[in-house]
DNA sequence: CGTTTATAAAATACTAAGAAATGAAAACAA
DNA sequence: TTGTTTTCATTTCTTAGTATTTTATAAACG
């Protein structure tokens, strides 16, 4: 299993600041420019300066926050926020200010980087490789009507390919995955809404990396990725394509 | 002119330990696991504990390092690294440990990322995307043989693109173009190694998406990257390709 | 009148020392 | 062996105070 771990919250007292904080700024509670009382925050949030500052700190490092002495501590504008940082993206879709563009955002990135992966994937994956997207494929198969099963495996399998890339940047991207995958899934929850077999397409792609064929490996997941968009549309706006009915 | 921010080091005291420290955790002199001996670290930058402690939780905000009670301040495993942080990719390239490898690495991921940029600004661009994307390449074909201004303007170019996608991930993705330039303009240093004439393929890209053309947008991008990375092979290791001559 | 140079103040930045909480491992008991 | 308690190293947090930086203001000067 893929092991994934975000830092904060977590690790004591500041990291609960932190993940407070963030949420707040990408809420939109402090609009950038904003100047943030950190000495109003303390008795706020109960705890000493210097946990407030360290969770600053923090914050800083993903480019929320910036602070200079005279002008205090402020919110940065949103284009230097770290946007690909598993964080900010959590607290984005814990914020639910914009989860519709998120996500179409985040299906844009996957429509160009999954399918350079796979092609990637069929020229250098190695013998583990095959062994671990086989086996998250498997499970995939076998999840049946068990959706936790099926969400589970099909994250699993496409962290897989990103690895079987073996360049570590498009490893790094699997927040991108993650938080697509994350997203679709809260959306399309109704599961009566039967969605194309995702199995045929998903076997199409591991048989192409199996194979050694990058063309095929880089087609099949255009393919995939088309027919689960797909799914996506017809399953949020309810027959919004058949107004006279 | 775009404005680009690294966050560290900078501010104060405790950015110069955060940089110091980043770059030699990733410089290998701490190995991913190995404790870190955070009161022996006191007197050696010479600053206070919560200095030190600061520069630990901004570096554990970039995944580098984790601590906890009783076992102490630890580097954490590679793979829990944010690579796509723009300070740990400075830090990377400052350490120059696998300058080779990052570069092949971010050269593969333009691959992907850029001709879908293209492709979706051309669908999306502004005329002010257009205005900035004429400015930058009337830079570059106007620059002539001047290295710098040349360098400058190719950048530029690429940055608003990426911003002309209205995709604010895409967007992030600007530490990608800048490190991958940054790492080509290293090794292509001679510049009597007249390289192919970059500013028709330029013109290619600008002009489709001028004209609103998504696939050609796609083509013309996937072409420049061609051309580029040829000048690079042909650049690096001296007629590597004619052993017999 | 415009420009340079001092001054003041507001906020962060840093230091220092100690108390509290945590959790991993050892000691102990069943 | 297995489960429970105790120990203790280490981080975590608190508190209080000092230093530094930067901006804005005002004064001196040409």
């Amino acid at each position: 299993m893929v092991e994934r771990m975000a830092v904060y919250p977590g690790r004591g007292l500041h990291g609960e600041v932190v993940a407070r904080l963030g949420l707040r700024i990408i809420r939109g509670d402090y609009p950038p420019g904003s100047i943030i009382d950190i000495d109003g925050l303390e008795p706020e949030f109960g705890v000493s300066k210097t946990v407030v500052r360290e969770a600053l700190r923090v914050l800083g490092a993903k480019g929320l926050v910036d602070s200079r002495p005279k002008r205090g501590t402020f919110v940065r504008s949103r284009d230097a926020w770290s946007l690909l940082d598993s964080d900010v993206m959590r607290w984005r879709r814990e914020a639910q200010r914009d989860d519709d563009r998120l996500l179409a955002d985040l299906s844009e990135l996957r429509d160009a980087i999954e399918p350079a992966a796979a092609r990637l994937a069929a020229m250098r994956r190695t013998e583990d490789d095959l062994v671990a997207l086989g086996s998250a494929f498997d499970a995939f198969a076998a999840a049946g009507q068990d959706i936790d099963r099926l969400v589970a495996a099909d994250l699993e399998f496409h962290l897989r390919l990103l690895a079987a890339t073996h360049n570590e940047l498009y490893t790094r991207l699997d927040v991108v995955i993650v938080h697509a995958l994350e997203a679709r899934n809260r959306i399309q929850h109704h599961p009566e809404a039967r969605w194309m077999d995702p199995v045929p397409d998903h076997e199409a792609v591991l048989d192409a990396v199996r194979a050694g064929d990058p063309d095929a490996a880089e087609r099949a997941m255009r393919f995939a990725l088309r027919d689960s968009d797909e799914d996506l549309r017809a399953g949020e706006p309810p027959f919004e394509s058949d107004p006279g009915a």
